[in-house]
DNA sequence: GTGAATATCCAAAGCGCTTTGGTTAGCTTC
DNA sequence: GAAGCTAACCAAAGCGCTTTGGATATTCAC
């Protein structure tokens, strides 16, 4: 059913009847009525094309993501970002356009979303810390929400973010309190702008306590579970660290793994400390975590970054918008004092 | 720049660009190397939006995903079959269009993806056994393929599948031949298609060693680590399994927990084996896997189902396509002979 | 040299909407 | 009862492309 036939079903106009389903007012009440309860009846609804090209909205918002190149791996945490910001669109009426994309072409991509206007806005996903993609969003002149930060920006950007540098500071603090001298970081790659605040927050912490950072004890990938227990078992061997501090769940889980192979006790000989994204498949309802963990649910700032990138899609004169989330520390059976003559 | 813009530049008229760009015989070899610079040059590519008007394809494809309304969860396997798709998409020129529904409205998404012409065909994700889907999309007269199977469904339809049938019957077989008698199966939720195909193939491997199913052997749920653990526990606790089979690599990561927490080694006194979907942050490049395991690669799957929609979609008349996958059986280091005397 | 075939280009219609700029009829107002 | 409003409707233009159905010039066959 297309609106042609429908008006002509009603012996009214085009005009009247796309009045009458878009709530304008000259179009009596009685006739507003008919029309759209025949456009029920016929389950008419407008062309998608046809509307956009008329009203010049896309009605779309497009998420990029870049394979990882290297292990052709895509981030987890992605799945749940997307699910948040999903529901966000489909409250507001919009659809979510996806573009998969190797790292290399990734400009184009961009460009190719704007120029055919596929979209009205985009997320920036897995900034990195100079990431030039904030520049050449500005340059096309469509809105954009970065999903975390860009540090080496000048210019003022939309973005969401957690405070990773808080929440690195803080359970490096928790380690310490507990006596831990030796502590570890499995990090992210470093030139991810979320992995190099993290380390941040937990230099600073050391450095308040007058400790020196050592480089046999930070290691630096993608979090993987293998990289967790690579790196995790490479340090053990040779620098003793009694604690880590991991980004991911998944690659705290190889942490564990190569702390158990290694005949040791998670939370007694070795305490272990984790970035948690809170996604729906590593939750307990109720139970004791497992990893004490600064927790942050991804899927919560993907609702939030949608809505903020609509908010400026509807009104883009207003100005970059922030935020930062903070993440909660949740204590776990992961972590205890550092055993005692460590 | 538009298409009206760019051929008064060139002095042609806009059906000569136009065809120029679209690879048409009737322009000359040097007006065509013109058009091509002068796009190039000023960076056009068509309006997206007016040309899917114009041609009556979106070159866009639907994947609709519904969040667990029980534990707001995404299944992590759906972000590699969507990275393997896109691949496909990006390679063929297409678009994806992702719609995150909660389960209630499912077909309401469906419809209105195909009535405002949005896409020119779909994916349907975690088909369940007497899936409506199948019925309601062959009505709309979309192109579709199901990741997953149907089973109640009676005539013919596109879908691409791992025989998972076999997958659990060989596993199981292979833990039989290890002398293991009391097998458990930490299940996914048994409504959906491909869990119940696990069952039987389960059971069926039971069955031709004369060996009878036990109800306090199998539990069926949400494929969560917390749900493995949970599962395991109680099991371990009443029913005296040697040896699990999981559904998937995270409640295997629970099952193992429940097996370490009770001081029992995995491999050695209780056997895992899991079915791995090959995800990049739990695959090792080359070390002995972890986990004996089923393992095809839903990447891979994505690629594949994503081609075969295409094909659809560009000779809808030539009928439904299927495939079945194969899993691989691979041994890694969660089992071992049943412990004597068991 | 002529009719037919071929190569190259283009004007205009059409895709299905929204929006602009009316028109018409009925009511007020004084 | 004329001018001015308002309420309710509509024709046609326009969004930016592709495609149809020519038109014109050139080449070829004989």
């Amino acid at each position: 059913m297309r609106l042609k036939e429908l008006s002509a079903k009603l012996g009214l106009s085009q005009t009247t009847v796309s009045r009458a389903l878009n709530g304008y007012s000259d179009v009596s009440e009685d006739t507003r009525k008919r029309v759209v309860a025949a456009a029920l009846r016929h389950d008419y609804r407008p062309d998608s094309r046809a509307r956009s090209l008329a009203t010049g909205r896309a009605m779309a918002i497009g998420h990029v993501i870049g394979t990882s190149t290297r292990h052709e791996m895509v981030n987890p945490v992605f799945a749940d970002f997307i699910a948040g910001a999903g529901e966000t669109y489909a409250d507001a009426g919009y659809n979510m356009m996806l573009s998969v994309v190797r790292d290399d072409d990734e400009a184009r991509v961009y460009r190719d979303l704007a120029v055919t206007r596929r979209v009205d806005g985009l997320i920036v996903h897995g900034p990195r810390i100079d990431d030039p993609r904030v520049a050449l969003l500005r340059d096309l002149g469509l809105p954009f929400v970065v999903h975390g930060r860009v540090s080496a920006e000048t210019l003022p950007y939309s973005w969401l973010d957690v405070n990773n540098r808080r929440a690195f500071f803080r359970a490096t603090e928790f380690l310490l309190d507990f006596g831990h001298r030796r502590i570890a970081l499995v990090n992210g790659i470093e030139t991810m702008d979320f992995a190099m605040r993290r380390r941040d927050g937990y230099l600073g912490a050391l450095a308040t306590r007058g400790i020196a950072a050592e480089p046999a004890l930070m290691a630096s990938d993608e979090m993987t579970e293998h990289y967790g227990y690579r790196a995790a078992r490479a340090m053990l061997a040779a620098a003793a660290p009694t604690a880590f501090l991991a980004a991911s769940l998944i690659s705290a889980l190889g942490v564990r793994r190569a702390v158990e192979e290694r005949g040791l006790v998670m939370g007694r000989d070795v305490s272990i400390v984790t970035h948690d994204d809170a996604l729906g498949y590593f939750s307990a309802p109720d139970a004791v975590p497992v990893f004490t963990a600064t927790k942050s649910s991804v899927r919560e700032a993907g609702r939030l970054a949608a809505g903020m990138l609509l908010d400026l899609v509807q009104a883009p004169k207003t100005g970059p918008r922030q935020r930062l989330l903070e993440a909660v520390l949740t204590v776990g059976q992961s972590t205890g004092p550092a055993p005692y003559g460590s």
